[in-house]
RNA sequence: UCCACAGUAGCUCAAUGGUAGAGCAUCCGGCUGUUAACCGGAGGGUUGUAGGUUCGAGUCCUACCUGUGGAGCCA
């Protein structure tokens, strides 16, 4: 087979009517008796290999018998335009090679459990919706990236070892660090962000996060992907103009880009299609209201929910952007409203369909005894956050910024019911391995 | 940590307290256009574990183990 031609699946339609080689493995196979279909995939598609017996080499033929699922083989055929082929093209064989036979492959094309699925996550991304998962996941990450660096951000990463807690508040991971005492991994990268923001004006991190919280549910897992902006000279509402401007960004050119894979994921885009700016902006107060009316009963100075937050959502075709919140409930570093001292400047985006915060993010607080006052409120070590402190001793001024969870918006742009599928491996409480 | 639900063939699931079954997968046979192909046949079980109730337990009771997703926490 030296020397032939060989190709990518997704690019077959530049080879029509040419004898190719394709490389893969074996997604299924179907007989006729004397008619063979093997169906090749290559990582960017799937294609059907056809050959009839007297159509190629008795021992092409037979290797027909000796191939079973996932088996790593390559044929030599020629591309033809067929319109029954679900990707417009099949190959007429005319050569078979294998280079492995597989043996019980455990994924077969019917169901499976979670349980099942995930102990063989390393197997199960090679199946075509976790295909379209991880190509969404992909442009999404590059639509990230093409959004803040068109916008003249600079990339300043964030460390993942941290001396103590960001937030002070969630559960860390902890590991020993040499001769200087514990050290945790990050969850949250924004502090150094805005250390980058007083040096850079407009940056951004992106990087994992991790949280050791027991959480078990749906939208949760114990190391996920962030993205966080930080600008210098930005207020609240700047920061909510800048999160309206990213969400239509991402979302829409998800849409553009990958609707074949949405569309195998079978997910109705409608609601998708109606991000775009402005989105509505409610205050925490304004929220409250909205529960209220449908019947919850909530007391102001509680966060919200789950299944607050869907209801929030369903009275909106777009995500809902949720500000000023009790500064009780925040963490401390976020400004105070000067109009009122006991709300937060902070911003929350919640996703439509039940699929939550997606965004959370705050004016900072820029006052250098207000963040002293609030750093021994939440009784938190002022020597770990004295480089902290130095940035508002050293030129403070007003700044804003957020974190977007990648995962959650994998899940909601896919209409998944779980985000451990849109992480190629997923870690969780329960879970280390694969 | 708390609450709820689940655990039966390799997989997905059935089975009034009374002989443990089906589809898929696997193996054998058939078929020249199949699309999760189809048709015929075969093999495949310590019903999560340990006790208990009963003439008799997959089924009822207790404890434990494992899983699931919800609360709390958050993106």
């Amino acid at each position: 087979m030296e020397g032939m031609g060989r190709v990518y699946i997704e690019e077959l339609g530049k080879h029509v009517g040419e004898e190719v080689e394709l490389r893969g493995w074996l997604y299924n196979k179907r007989s006729s008796g004397k008619i063979r279909f093997l169906l090749l995939r290559d990582g960017t598609g799937i294609v059907q290999g056809v050959m009839a017996k007297g159509g190629v080499s008795d021992e092409a033929f037979a290797k027909f018998d000796e191939l079973t699922q996932e088996s790593a083989f390559a044929l030599k055929g020629k591309v033809r335009k067929d319109d029954r082929a679900p990707g417009g093209f099949e190959l007429e064989v005319t050569d078979v090679r294998i280079y492995a036979i597989a043996t019980d492959y455990p994924i077969t094309p019917k169901e499976h459990g979670v349980e099942f699925l995930a102990d063989r996550r390393h197997l199960w991304l090679r199946s075509s919706r976790q295909h379209a998962v991880m190509r969404v996941r992909h442009r999404l990450i590059k639509a990230i990236r093409d959004f803040y660096d068109n916008r003249g951000f600079v990339l300043i990463d964030s460390p993942i070892l941290t001396p103590a807690a960001c937030e002070g508040t969630t559960t860390l991971f902890e590991t020993d660090y040499f001769d200087l005492g514990k050290a945790y991994l990050t969850q949250s990268g924004q502090l150094y962000a805005e250390a980058g923001a007083m040096a850079f004006g407009k940056v951004y991190c992106f990087g994992p996060t991790f949280r050791a919280e027991k959480s078990k549910t749906r939208r949760h897992l114990t190391e996920f992907w962030m993205v966080e902006p930080e600008v210098a000279f930005a207020d609240l509402n700047d920061n909510m103009e800048l999160a309206e401007e990213f969400l239509e960004y991402i979302v829409q050119t998800v849409l553009r880009e990958r609707g074949e894979e949405l569309k195998v994921l079978e997910r109705n885009t409608t609601l998708l299609q109606n991000v775009k700016k402005p989105l509505p902006r409610i205050s925490y107060d304004e929220a409250i209201e909205i529960l209220r009316k449908k019947g919850v009963q909530f007391e102001w100075g509680n966060d919200f929910g789950g299944t607050d937050e869907t209801i929030i959502s369903e009275q909106f075709d777009r995500p809902v952007m949720v500000h000023r919140y009790p500064a009780q409930i925040k963490a401390f570093y976020m400004k105070r409203d000067p109009q009122n001292p006991n709300v937060a400047l902070a911003l929350d985006v919640l996703a439509p369909e039940g699929y939550g915060e997606i965004i959370g993010g705050s004016q900072r607080e820029d006052n250098l005894d207000a963040l002293l006052g609030r750093i021994k409120q939440h009784n938190l070590p002022q020597e770990a956050f004295e480089w902290y402190l130095d940035l508002r001793r050293y030129g403070t001024v007003p700044h804003s910024g957020f974190g977007l969870g990648l995962e959650r918006t994998v899940g909601w742009i896919c209409g998944l019911d779980h985000v451990r599928e849109t992480v190629p491996f997923p870690r969780m409480i329960y879970r280390l391995t694969p």
